[in-house]
DNA sequence: AAGTTGACGACGA
DNA sequence: CTCGTCGCCAACT
């Protein structure tokens, strides 16, 4: 079950077009199970692969990044976003009204 | 096996 | 926006 939801996910996080962030939400939807929002963040924390997956493009409803990340806190995921060209305020937040990405 | 935790979401105040 | 509460389900203890 780990397996196939993780390989969702990272499959999930490979569609994620650069300069864009996307909801634990839009992720756990796209498994089928949108229940699945705090399953996706926890997998991502047991499994986690910032050096393969966009994992930092991932952020929660708020537009908020994770303050528990791992890889140095949300400073190393801040980082990451504006290096793929996303504004993230000091309080680190993104605009999801310009940042999140609209399958449609 | 049973209880607690958590990178979450939705609703109410 | 924040804060508290409930629901959700895999991982951890």
């Amino acid at each position: 079950m780990r397996d196939d939801l993780m390989q969702g996910i990272l499959e999930y996080l490979l569609t994620i077009p650069e300069g864009k962030v996307v909801t634990y939400k839009q992720v756990a939807e796209y498994l089928g199970n949108p229940g699945y929002a705090r399953i996706v963040g926890n997998l991502l924390h047991v499994n986690p692969d910032p050096e393969r997956y966009p994992c930092f493009q991932v952020v929660n409803h708020k537009g908020r990044l994770a303050p528990n990340f791992g890889f140095g806190g949300a400073e190393a995921q801040k980082i990451r976003l504006e290096r793929d060209g996303i504004r993230v305020s000091e309080d680190y937040y993104v605009d999801l009204e310009e940042y999140q990405w609209k399958e449609g």
